[in-house]
DNA sequence: ACGATTTCTGTAATCGATTACATGCCGGCC
DNA sequence: GGCCGGCATGTAATCGATTACAGAAATCGT
């Protein structure tokens, strides 16, 4: 593969003119210019990324860190991510990591030099100690974490305004037994979101025998389970709320599956709005929240910072997150 | 952030025994070795992941080129190809192109020095030139791309023969008035899929006024548009068979709003079998895809050329595609 | 016409690693 | 005692670029 050297010697010039003519810095004559170009374009060269990093110590590449790499939540994440780093010339280095510490700490050594800055989402709590080690070597912005005493700049869904707004309107529609299926406990959307399902279900001076919560794990197959569960209870409940809408698809199968109606017999609401979500027979109420939205902020603070010197200011960012009443939810049967 | 010389100078031992002590290569001495690591570890030293791939030229990494990174069908590409390549320990530079061959050119270029092969995804028709320029710098492997001659490694989907299977199943349930819901004319999957419609039409003795042909673009709303057209066409079609999964629940939601019944009125065909296409109502007949696996194999693939010295044989695999019978097709209303 | 600019191009240091080769040291053996 | 061999470590070249500085050639002013 043609090196610049392999261009310079071919034209006759040197390779600092080479450069100087790929990256339009400082004065070339026009003549050598284009012959420069030609013989390039002949080699098919072009320039060598790590040996450019390496010297200029900028490699136009931001790395993500992400839990996975599919599903509708994450999709979307990415979705927002590459459309604002699309627009800066910057490129994505990628890795999927669980979140553990071990794991992040992998994952940072192999960006090391290979990056600008890094956009973490790792929603598990452990995940903090890893980062707090990341943040001394370079910009890192934090997707969704929980982000003590604001030592790191993040965006975060508003979890507990959401939650709130669902439970609101569950407890308005005169529902007075509720369950909840929440997500993993050491995840940080799943504790916001039951908190505010707690906070909420005292307000509204619902006792704890009714105020029931059911563990999940955020996938549909747990949603389901769940759904079973809860059509025993005895008694049984008025209204679900499930800690993100997979969840909540799973419980409605199993709700259908039981013969129990929704919403007749058991109101249903979900979080997250994933495009799926309005296609549900019945449609789904949820806590509609601007996923791409989070991606696309994290990269215009994180660019912020590898670009201009980054002001030294940490701030913490709300993505909005609100109801979205459909068909799934409804008041409970006199 | 340190380097491989504040480390040896704070350790008082050359570079070259610092970098034997993090490569396990050579030998050093168990008390230097430790002291070493001992060292690294305060000064939070991790190897500069450029420079390591400029002497090295290995990066460890492997580049994807998309038309985009969301959506279900990519994501699940994605899925695919993050699930082979993290049991690996390469890692993935991702770049979204739309596929001209202007775009690939530019991100070839960037890529070029950061990636130790390529995988490239551009359906469109297009991209062979830049593609062809690229196979001969280093491994590529094409994802569900024309490939002419088997110029290229190449994992394409079986379009033909599920789309053969789709329009087998209409013309057999009795249809003989069959419309297609296209993609765009400029990709690859599009036409081959075009391509079985046609063949099986005229195979089946269905004359041209009754092998319709709507033009779409892959979107949901394309899809919808679509079915508009066609519920005021006269004689109105007793079958539709969409590109896609998206354009045939956008169909799907235009019958509906239409009063046409699906199966009853008009039966429902897709094509990609994405995650919804179970949950609408009815559940879709669609072509079911393993889109993953097409993610995994290319991965596999490009590895084997990557790690092993490429055999120099290209070869084209085939991800094999086959109808789900659901609910949204039937035969035709006597 | 000659020195002072200006304009263009080349030389060489540098980034942070790897690695072939050289070197120093120590012990064993004759 | 001197020599040989092996182990541990250091020296320096190298990868492919960028860029400060130097030097050469052309232009200008007086």
């Amino acid at each position: 593969m043609a090196s610049i050297k392999d261009v310079a010697r071919e034209a006759g010039v040197s390779v600092a003119t080479v450069s100087r003519v790929c990256n339009d810095s400082g004065v070339v004559s026009d003549s050598t210019r284009q012959h420069v170009l030609d013989v390039a374009a002949k080699l098919g060269y072009s320039p060598h990324g790590a040996a450019r990093s390496l010297i200029t110590s900028r490699t136009s590449t931001i790395g993500v860190l992400l839990p996975d790499l599919y599903g509708e939540f994450f999709s979307e994440v990415i979705r927002g991510i590459d459309r604002a780093v699309g627009e800066s010339g910057y490129h994505l280095l990628v890795s999927r990591s669980h979140g553990d510490e071990r794991e992040i700490v992998a994952a940072f050594r192999a960006m090391r030099g290979r990056v600008d800055g890094l956009l973490v989402m790792s929603p598990d709590l452990d995940a903090r100690n890893a980062v707090n080690a990341l943040r001394d070597h370079f910009p890192v912005v934090l997707l969704n974490c929980p982000s003590e005493r604001d030592q790191h700049d993040s965006i975060v869904i508003a979890n507990y305004d959401g939650a709130s707004e669902a439970m609101h309107h569950l407890v308005e529609r005169g529902h007075r037994r509720i369950a909840m299926i929440t997500g993993l406990p050491r995840n940080y959307d799943s504790v916001e979101r039951l908190r505010a399902f707690r906070d909420l279900t005292r307000e509204a001076g619902i006792g704890c025998q009714d105020a029931i919560e059911v563990g999940g794990d955020f996938t549909e197959a747990s949603g389901f389970r769940a759904g079973q569960v809860l059509l025993e209870a005895s008694p049984r409940p008025t209204a679900v709320f499930a800690a993100n809408d997979s969840m909540a698809i799973g419980a409605l199968s199993a709700f259908r599956s039981g013969g129990a109606r929704v919403p007749e017999d058991i109101s249903v609401v979900g979080f997250d709005d994933i495009p799926m979500a309005r296609y549900m027979n019945p449609p789904l109420t949820t806590v509609q929240v601007d996923i791409s939205a989070l991606g696309v902020r994290a990269v215009e603070r994180l660019l912020g910072h590898v670009r201009g010197p980054s002001d030294g200011a940490r701030q913490r960012e709300l993505v909005p997150a609100h109801l979205v009443v459909r068909s799934s939810s409804g008041s409970p049967a006199a």
